[in-house]
DNA sequence: TAGGCCATCTGGTCCT
DNA sequence: AGGACCAGATGGCCTA
């Protein structure tokens, strides 16, 4: 990940990543299907499993056996978490040899009890991650974008960057509603009755989430068309 | 083979 | 002291 920085765009995935972050809200709808095809092949090609990049669990990432083949399966978390403890002599080994920065290269030779608690911590550190993974799967889930097994699954950036579009093209969505239906009860004089909120299509009175301090005078002159002030007009939101 | 993405380990820092 | 969080390092897998 580190050698891709999101403001550094580099070769094709770092074209498409480019291509994702200037994505206008306006633009993803339209494209958020076809960009998972697009851009997400254009990052990440095309025939990688959905669970592929998913190596939890592997025992001290198989980088820890220089010889080994280590595939990437996928295995339980308790596997994960308990197979540092089942062969912690041998893992740990194995870690202090790749590992360079830091005392743990250092040839010293650490106390059964400092041993035990990096693997606790180890553990702890693997749990975290897995909880970080889970909820990028889980806004995965929620973004529009192809979901199909055909498709390679969001990289994490690329999944974060592209809610942050979904998101700002939500709420540029409900702006315009919001002008569109302000525009409709000034312009027709939709009547309300005296004293209730002025009709919507979402049949009650809206709000404006987004407009603090909403106590001024109306500067829209809303209340001269319905002759009750306009929930639906951000200046006086009800509070003429 | 290079580049991208990822999981894991590890030490450091901050917070409770 | 213990846990959460972070960033650097490392190595594996996959695709172009």
């Amino acid at each position: 990940m580190s050698t891709c920085l999101p403001g550094e765009p580099s070769g094709p995935g770092g074209a498409a990543m480019a291509e994702l972050k200037s994505l206008s809200g306006d633009a993803y709808l339209a494209l958020s299907h076809g960009y998972a095809a697009a851009a997400v092949g254009l990052a990440y090609g095309a025939a990688r499993g959905p669970e592929a990049a998913r190596g939890y669990g592997a025992p001290g990432p198989g980088g820890d056996l220089p010889a080994a083949p280590a595939p990437r399966a996928p295995a339980a978390a308790a596997e994960s978490s308990g197979e540092q403890s089942g062969d912690e002599e041998d893992a740990f080994g194995r870690r202090r040899r790749r590992r360079g920065p830091g005392g743990a290269a250092d040839g010293r030779r650490r106390p059964r009890e400092q041993r035990s608690l990096r693997l606790s911590i180890n553990a702890r550190e693997r749990r975290r991650m897995h909880d970080l993974n889970d909820a990028l799967d889980g806004l995965r889930a929620v973004i529009p974008y192809a979901h199909s097994p055909s498709v390679r699954k969001l990289s994490k950036i690329a999944t974060l960057l592209l809610a942050k579009n979904y998101i700002l093209m939500q709420a540029q969505a409900l702006d315009e509603m919001r002008r569109l239906v302000a525009y409709l009860n000034q312009g027709q004089g939709l009547a309300a009755p005296v004293g209730a909120a002025p009709l919507t299509p979402f049949g009650q009175a809206a709000v404006y989430p987004f407009s603090a301090g909403a106590a001024l005078p109306c500067p829209d002159k809303c209340a001269a068309f319905s002759g009750t002030p306009s929930a639906l007009c951000k200046h006086c939101n009800g509070k003429p």
